[in-house]
This record gives C-alpha cells, sequence and structure tokens, in this order.
DNA sequence: TTTATATGGTTTCGATAAGATACTAGGTGT
DNA sequence: ACACCTAGTATCTTATCGAAACCATATAAA
C-alpha cells in the first residue's frame, strides 16, 4: 500500500477530503456530537439545508462510516442519526472549523472590507 | 452585534464556513503554511486542480485575509502567494481535516466496502 | 369520506458552479 | 518568426445544487 498524498487527484484520501471538506458535512456532524438527532430535526436546525441535500449528505457520511443510521418502528416511522466512533474522531477537527468561523468572523469581516475598497482587482 | 450562530443561513460566519469548508481551500492553505509558493507551482502541486478554481480560490482567501499576494518585478513577473497570521490560526484546524484523512482512509474505505456489500439502499 | 397532519425520503427540472480547453499579454531565448 | 516562460482570463460543456413537487405510510379531525 502506497503512502496516502491527499495531493494526487487519484489517492482515496482526496475522494474522502472531498466529503468532509464540505459545509453540509460540516454542519451535520457538528449537531451529531450532541447527541442523536432525527432526519427532520435536522433539516430544520440547519438553515438553507434542502432534504435532497440532507439525504445525500447523511448517505455518503454513513457510507464512509461516519455517522450510524437507525429507523425506529414508531408510528410514523422515525429515522434517528447518531455519530459513530470514527464520525467522533472526525467530529473534533470539523467542531474546530465551526469555531474558527464563528470566533474570527469579525476579522475576516474586516478583510473583505479592505480588500473591496482598494478593488484593483481588475 | 448578534452571537454568530453557523446554523443560521444569514449568518456572515456561513459565508466564511462556504469559503474555507473547501477541498481546494484546505489544500492550498495546507501548501502556504510551509512557506511562500508560486501560482503554477501550486497549480501542479494539487493534482486535478484547474487554473480557473485556482485563481479563484486564490482570489476569495486573499479576499478574506486568510492570504497574502504579492507580484515580484522579476522577468517574467511571477507572483507569490503566502499564508496571512489570519490564515495561519486557520490553518491548524485545516492541517487538522487533511492530516484525519491520510490517517483514517482504512477505516473509511472498509466502511464503506461494508456499506456496499450490505446494499440494501434502494 | 375527504382533508390535513406527521414521518422520511425521491424525482424532476432550472439555475449555478465546476472543469477542460483555448486564448491573452508581456518578455526571453534560438 | 517562433516557441516558451510567467499568471492568469474567456468560452463552452458538463456536473452539481437547490426549490418544488411528489411518494408511501399512518393518525386524527371535519
Amino acid at each position: 500500500m502506497l503512502a496516502p498524498n491527499i495531493y494526487d487527484a487519484n489517492c482515496p484520501t482526496r475522494q474522502v477530503l472531498n466529503r468532509i471538506a464540505d459545509k453540509w458535512a460540516v454542519l451535520v456532524l457538528g449537531l451529531l456530537v450532541d447527541g442523536p438527532v432525527r432526519f427532520n430535526r435536522l433539516r430544520r436546525t440547519i438553515d438553507g439545508l434542502s432534504q435532497k441535500m440532507l439525504s445525500q449528505t447523511l448517505k455518503n457520511l454513513e457510507r464512509d462510516g461516519l455517522v450510524h443510521r437507525e429507523a425506529k418502528a414508531t408510528v410514523p416511522v422515525t429515522v434517528e442519526y447518531s455519530i459513530t466512533p470514527l464520525g467522533l474522531t472526525l467530529a473534533e477537527t470539523v467542531e474546530a472549523i465551526k469555531i474558527w468561523a464563528e470566533s474570527h468572523i469579525a476579522d475576516v469581516q474586516k478583510a473583505q472590507k479592505r480588500y473591496d475598497k482598494i478593488s484593483n482587482h481588475s
């Protein structure tokens, strides 16, 4: 087995990066660290996330072994999503991204204003 | 000023997340932590990254104050990209994502095989 | 009995973003 | 004159996203 090289487009690590370096995946995982959440609750909590993309994101996360799906025989059927032990090892680092965005937003906005004012960006 | 809430689609932190939770941004920042790199070297190093997307990614990172662009009066003109102090505070966490992908790839692939084998996923 | 609600999705289609390729512009070497 | 270097931009095609509608199942209300 070759050493993983994320800068190689054909390396499997690249496919994984494409999945986890995704806004919806980051937000979903960020919610699941606090305990299992049902489909529609995720959809309502994550503003702007469509059912289609949530479904797709969860399917991908489940396939990658990061999230566990459990359909409960209630009426109507409820589906509970929870984070797996593997997912938990990732959650810490995606949490860090969320936290970075929330704590450095002022600096970023200041930089954007400066960039837009100078505007010699053809 | 309101408390930042990344789960709100209109919160500025969400826009920032869209930028940094991006495969190309993660890979570019990951390279710049080791020192300034020129445009074409980034393009050649990051396999699969087109000139267009690199140009766009760098422009966004520069606007957000994460990357600094410096055109040097050489012949031909060379453009050097470097990470800013603000970018450096982010780099640690995106590095963690890169590292996670590279170190947990085996677990992910195992999970994918199991998922694909069971295949009762309509 | 028809209508409305809830659950967790899938399908369809138009808009948007990404990717491949060609091209620009200024200068050097042959 | 022509190829080649730099760092991009322009154009066109293809893949992905998002909004809305639809599906299946069951409950409760009108």
